[in-house]
DNA sequence: TGACATCGTTTACGCGTGTAATCAATACTG
DNA sequence: CAGTATTGATTACACGCGTAAACGATGTCA
């Protein structure tokens, strides 16, 4: 619950482990460093601030360690989200939501699953 | 096309004269400075630091700046989208559009508009 | 057990940002 | 014309972040 704030960067490091971990710190290396054109020490770093801002937590396996997140990537997600919605749509769903829609041609069956909850939010 | 870095607190003032532009820094002092807690000195730093992105100009009207923007706001709304889309949905659209589609009750005729969007995908 | 490799910790540095005070130029007013 | 007020420019500073090297502890192999 703590607000924290994951930079762009951490989002990397974040998303890998939300849908792998744990993971030692050696499997995140090279994971995201190669991709990202980052030396292994900046992903350390990485690691240890994200630690230190209660992100992650991990156990001593050995000699290294094994990460583990320690917040729930819903909440992260809604965070972001909601300052990205005040920032650029000053608030607006809808126009969010219209923006993303015209952006993207989507295929048949994510339309289908978007009537599909359009439909339950008429429902309410 | 300069691809520029909007901050966070710029997007405030982005925001304001993209929707009343051109106005004066007094005008912009007076719409942000109190609803943000920002001191007059603040908002100046601000404009400054926008003039100097590229993102504003100003006309000189007597003794004080007129203030304008020469990006297209679509643009920066473009640029972040696209980073908020890739950091925190990995790209995935449909997901992000499910996200705020759940996110929030939208109201009837903002249901109706989101469906139309959605036929006029599907007639592509 | 000693040398080497491994892995985490500390330190580093420049840049952007939030925040704002102070300085300088210019215009208005008496 | 001089003093004052207004308004933009300059300077300031701490903090987060991207980026990474250096350092130290610990474990492993000979």
């Amino acid at each position: 619950m703590a607000q924290v704030t994951i930079s762009d960067a951490e989002w990397q490091v974040m998303n890998l482990l939300w849908e792998r971990e744990p993971l030692a710190a050696q499997d995140v290396i090279d994971a995201v460093a190669e991709p990202n054109g980052w030396s292994p020490s900046t992903v350390k770093t990485m690691l240890h601030r994200l630690v230190k801002k209660g992100v992650l937590t991990f156990d001593k396996s050995g000699k290294s360690y094994v990460y583990r997140s320690c917040v729930a990537r819903t909440d992260c997600v809604q965070n972001e989200s909601q300052s990205f919605l005040q920032r650029v749509f000053e608030g607006e769903h809808a126009n969010l939501v219209a923006y993303f829609l015209r952006d993207t041609q989507f295929n048949a069956d994510e339309i289908a699953e978007l009537r599909r909850i359009l439909d339950e939010q008429e429902a309410q």
